[in-house]
DNA sequence: CGCCAGGTTGAGGGACGTCAACCGCGGTGG
DNA sequence: CCACCGCGGTTGACGTCCCTCAACCTGGCG
């Protein structure tokens, strides 16, 4: 199994060594995706739970006229399919934002795992707990936020998540989503997006081109959109301090 | 432990005698609470899993500012503050939006059940994890839906999730929440929450008077507001046809 | 009887959406 | 090697859904 999930787990709670073990046993298969934008359902493999190693994804769903909203962005250490393994029926679908690398663990090591191994159970429980959480801070964002406020929060977040991960270079990192793509996540309009990436850009505090993002002052960001980090549940969400203009 | 519990974990997925024996055993001290719209924060006993067994409570999150979102609506059988028991950290804020009566678990002896229960756990995670789908659902409200049709949604989904617990009288069901309230969770104003459900009163869909609801279409409602049940985790989800897609 | 929370109504405004171009660029094929 | 194509980004004009502000009304309650 591979590391990075580990290190995800323990990022919001500690383990033991023995459930380390249990989880590092797991026998998982790797598995690569190559189109962008396309639609991963019905290409993971039956039975799995599949873990991104490399990449970015989404979850969305779609109204029947053709209203689009995503609902939330999956990153490095994000585990895909948890929810469909306990709870079953059907889930949201599932899309590729860029090239994707991912584990697949079968569901019936993982359900042994979880047999003898209740702290590794918490564990996993935990992070779809954190995944609720962003749900509702999105929820916050598109209810109460506005345009500007929202995407400068956006950014913010996936700043700490993708640096949780080691996935930042300094204040730059990546971030795959066409402006529509963006519009879909934050509630807004294509156009709209781009007249607030301009206005950010303006002020001097992001640039943001070809799924590259550059902070130059994450402070003034996170207080321009209302940000605080303690939904993510990271544990050490002071460690990472950006780098000033 | 209340029956309620057990029904709502059932709903979601079947269990086995022997852990609904375990989860029976549970010891539940009963706890109610008066206050209309007071923070509850504080006053849910340290260390213990609350149930709701009769009322309304909601989660919310303030903005520095004085916006507010309303993140969930608690109904009986809700639990309440499972994540904190998992997760730890801090959560959103909880008020009651009616009088409330509560059963209230120990942790430890909680603990002690998911450590000898796995399929107990996983009834829990369960249960989270519904959550979780239907924040997600109110994403695609806010996000994409109009006011009507986050109205009507709204109206199907708290129906439906009522009806599960038997706290409908045919198509009537309390939904104590004021219309300033009701603007926190669909985030709109006040004002256009009361245009939109005038709008439904004029249709003939709807009456909402004093906390009670009454549905006269169901269907026609559920149409409106792009309503398909499957978010809700049920496992009867009555004869409601779905909407496509 | 007066207060006050909640509900209702109207006028006016603003944030954001829609529509429709146009641009720039990488990919592709002739 | 260049013409063409199409997607993503950008811009402007205009429209609208919803917000804000500010009354006023209503009913329950002290």
């Amino acid at each position: 199994m591979t590391e990075l999930l580990l290190a995800r787990l323990e990022s919001h709670m500690p383990l033991e060594p023995a459930d380390r073990a249990g989880l590092l046993a797991l026998p998982a298969q790797s598995r690569q995706f190559s189109a962008r934008s396309s639609t991963l359902t019905g290409k993971l493999i039956d039975n799995h739970v599949h873990v991104i190693d490399e990449g970015f994804a989404c979850r969305y769903r779609d109204l029947p006229d053709g209203r689009r909203q995503i609902l939330s962005i999956l990153v490095p250490g994000d585990i895909i399919d948890l929810r469909q393994f306990v709870l079953g029926g059907t889930q949201p679908l599932l899309a590729a934002l860029s090239p994707l690398s991912m584990s697949a663990i079968p569901n019936e090591k993982l359900l042994k795992l979880l047999e003898t191994s209740p702290r590794a159970t918490r564990a996993l429980w935990s992070t779809t707990l954190v995944e609720e959480s962003i749900s509702r801070e999105w929820l916050v964002s598109i209810g109460k936020r506005s345009a500007l406020e929202r995407v400068a929060h956006l950014l913010c977040e996936v700043y700490l998540r993708l640096a949780a991960v080691a996935r930042t270079t300094g204040p730059r990192f990546p971030l795959p989503l066409t402006q529509s793509e963006l519009a879909d996540v934050l509630g807004l309009s294509t156009v709209h997006v781009n007249r607030t990436l301009q206005e950010l850009r303006k002020s001097g505090l992001i640039t943001f081109q070809s799924g590259m993002v550059e902070l130059f002052d994450f402070d003034a960001l996170a207080t321009l959109g209302l940000f605080s980090p303690g939904y993510l549940h990271l544990r050490d969400p002071g460690k990472i301090k950006p780098v000033p203009a």
